[in-house]
DNA sequence: GCGAGTGTACGATGAGCATCGAACATGTCA
DNA sequence: TGACATGTTCGATGCTCATCGTACACTCGC
């Protein structure tokens, strides 16, 4: 039941936080919208938001090719999952490649 | 003998670090050079380093403009003594606000 | 197999920004 | 006052990237 690889899962590329340098990781939280997929993900269980479920302010191209920025700076993880493509947040690997940082993105909007 | 304060002076404007947003952190610290920027002063005391004592691989107009942003972020503070503009590092006002941010941009290029 | 739903790939467009040279401003010292 | 050094400002240029519409690919249920 869990994980049937299909074609499109095969050509389906992750990156390993540990590889990622600091200016892909900077370059990929520079982005609003890109933070705020993370923001929104993180509010809510590993492997439960598809991409197509964001609320985002531009078009689903656009929003395909943040998902991709993310992931290839590791910060996220793909699943396919029928049609749908599944995130999640890759908290503690880019917690431990990067400390402190992920926390100030979830954390920006919060009080002040 | 400490600071007089001279025409130039004047119209220089810091931002507090407490003031800025995220995203224009992570701006400024989008761009290598100005990273490269804060590592080198990292490296010596304060009010030590005039802007044009750096090594860098942009024209003078471009540092100066760099020069400009990092402050603008909250990252360095200025003095001017003579024709000389002197930088500081805020590392604790900075990493009062963004805590593990700039620790992360310092420590870039150590080991690995 | 067909249709609907989901996501990606592609090519084009536009805005923002890093960059530069040159001119200017400021401060020091002789 | 003049010469020199330091740094900023200004306008122009070029590149990168976010954005879009469209076409395509994949998966599932009928």
């Amino acid at each position: 039941m869990a994980a049937p690889v299909t074609r499109r899962t095969r050509n389906l590329v992750h990156t390993d936080p540990a590889d990622v340098p600091l200016q892909d990781a900077l370059d990929a939280l520079a982005d609003p919208v890109r933070r705020s997929i993370l923001r929104e993900l993180s509010a809510e269980p590993d492997f439960i938001r598809a991409c197509g479920t964001f609320d985002l302010p531009v078009s689903k191209a656009t929003a395909s090719h943040h998902f991709a920025v993310l992931r290839a700076a590791g910060l996220l993880e793909q699943a396919d999952r029928g049609p749908r493509r599944l995130n999640r947040l890759r908290r503690a690997e880019f917690e431990a490649r990067f400390p402190g940082l992920l926390a100030l993105v979830l954390a920006e909007g919060t009080s002040r």
